[in-house]
DNA sequence: CGCATTCCCTGGGTGC
DNA sequence: TGCACCCAGGGAATGC
């Protein structure tokens, strides 16, 4: 399930693979894949139009074109291939395939059809794209710092994992890193944040960082189903400390790794290690 | 407004 | 081997 890292990884294979390349043919086999347009509409947008830039804001990314942004959010197993002129594109979760004025096909593949694209003018402002209405800052944005989350966290009651879950406060971080981010932070999930102060959010926020700098270079998670675009698989996996590795031993301390429910999600955390406040 | 619940989807896992 | 059933999970929509 691709988070900040993977979003980013992926972002950057494509820079690297598209850059300038211009789309000469649409084929949408999944029409629902598309955010508030239908697939003639959406074709007739995108048609002959040239990737330009290549960004990211939390999760969601945004490819620059020559008149629109083409925005893709990847959900939990959205993913792009890359096919040469003489590959077969075609597969059963091949829901969008665009040809490129090199002859090679970019697909997007999406097993459980979770993923979006959204298309916007490109001066239309990003708080009035229907995609990021609920999406805060960046995690790696200036403005998200100490002070900020502890203004955020005060007034709600939520917990620690929901709070770094809510991508209205600070987008980004997904189930798998949120776990991560609470044991190195030594704080029990459940913890509420309005028990936090700013001296705990300057760690959990210094934790974060280092968290997803460290997946990015290790140019993401591959869990499941997680490939990049050229099937780049991250070995960041290898690093998890807790999510995934109930009964393990902790790291830390050597007793059983658990895993509980906080807020709907599954919760990887060990008990003795990260305390309540 | 905040917070909880439901829904979207399908493959994998389980039980018989 | 196959079938019925349940579950995970990000985010939008809906309910209270």
């Amino acid at each position: 399930m691709p988070e900040l890292p993977e979003v980013e990884t992926v972002l950057r294979t494509l820079e690297h693979q598209i850059k300038g390349r211009q789309i000469v043919q649409i084929e949408v086999r999944y029409a629902k894949m598309i955010d508030a347009m239908d697939a003639s509409e959406f074709t007739k947008r995108l048609m002959h139009q040239h990737f330009v830039t290549f960004s990211r804001v939390g999760k969601y990314l945004v490819f620059g074109m020559d008149d629109v942004n083409l925005v893709v959010h990847l959900r939990m197993e959205g993913k792009f291939y890359i096919y040469q002129k003489d590959e077969d594109p075609y597969s059963k979760h091949a829901h969008i395939v665009f040809t490129l004025d090199d002859g090679r096909k970019l697909v997007y593949h999406d097993v459980r059809k979770f993923g979006r694209m959204y298309i916007y003018d490109k001066d239309q402002p990003l708080p009035l794209q229907k995609a990021f209405q609920h999406v805060g800052y960046d995690a790696f944005d200036v403005r998200v710092d100490a002070n900020y989350l502890y203004q955020q966290a005060k007034k709600r009651k939520t917990t620690l994992k929901q709070f770094l879950l809510d991508q209205s406060v600070m987008a980004g971080v997904g189930n798998i890193y949120a776990d991560e981010i609470a044991y190195r932070s030594k704080f029990h999930p459940e913890t509420k944040v309005y028990h936090l102060t700013k001296k705990d959010f300057q760690t959990i926020l210094d934790n974060t960082r280092m968290i997803l700098k460290g997946a990015i270079k290790a140019g993401g998670t591959t869990i499941r189903s997680y490939t990049s675009s050229l099937g780049v698989d991250g070995k960041f996996q290898l690093q998890l400390k807790v999510h995934m590795k109930k009964g393990d031993a902790c790291p830390t301390c050597g007793k059983p790794i658990e895993k509980i429910v906080v807020g709907g999600r599954g919760t990887y955390l060990c008990r003795t290690c990260q305390k309540r406040k």
